[in-house]
DNA sequence: ATTACGATCCACT
DNA sequence: GTGGATCGTAATG
């Protein structure tokens, strides 16, 4: 459980906060958790970068609704990607979950990304966190707060390194905003 | 109806 | 370290 106010606020401000916070999910195989070590913000209308830069459409009406829901996305033909949805109600800002760390239900996780070899590698990335904790499109608009999702925000802010974003580019874009936030020193952090 | 593009991962060198 | 795969979304004719 966490408390909703806390999301309710600018995303690269929520985005401190859900670095290590713990995400679990429930499903009939079991339960996953993963550690969040890494994430980027994204604030919405005032934000080139953002998928809600051009306003409410039907791919980003969860962005733009309750903070602490899920808002899923499928790119590069291949991929599914997921975001916690910050902000008041009517703002769209949004955290994409970049990579974390698998601390229960390791042996689901592996079976759910053969392709990776090592521990580290099953949650390191976007498209990778989200199949080790078997999230799908389908998840998309989910509360965090209700089953089969389980959020907790830690009680102490971890320490954070800051950069550029990564895909943002053009006026206005990444050196404006670095607003991608890692725990140092954990291997689960991409280069 | 059509088209350009992207918040990436994996196999291979 | 680099290149190819692949399709939903949104803007345009």
């Amino acid at each position: 459980m966490f408390d909703r106010e806390a999301l309710a606020r600018p995303a690269n401000e929520v985005a401190l906060d859900l670095l290590g916070a713990t995400l679990s999910r429930d499903s009939e195989e079991g339960r996953v958790t993963i550690r969040l070590t890494e994430v980027e913000a994204y604030l919405g209308e005032m934000d080139p970068g953002s998928h809600a830069f051009r306003g409410l459409t039907k791919r980003t009406t969860v962005m733009f609704g309750e903070p602490g829901h899920l808002y899923t996305y499928f790119t590069y033909g291949m991929h599914v990607c997921a975001n916690v949805v910050c902000s008041p109600p009517g703002t769209a800002s949004a955290v994409l979950l970049r990579g974390g760390e698998v601390v229960e239900g390791l042996e689901l996780a592996r079976a759910r990304r053969t392709t990776s070899r090592s521990d580290a590698d099953l949650a390191r990335g976007p498209a990778r966190l989200v199949v080790a904790l078997g999230v799908t499109l389908a998840d998309g608009g989910a509360d965090l707060a209700t089953s089969p999702f389980d959020l907790t925000l830690p009680t102490v802010r971890a320490d954070h390194d800051a950069g550029p974003r990564t895909g943002v580019s053009g006026e206005g874009g990444s050196a404006e905003y670095p607003w991608r936030f890692w725990i140092p020193g954990e291997r689960t952090v991409s280069p």
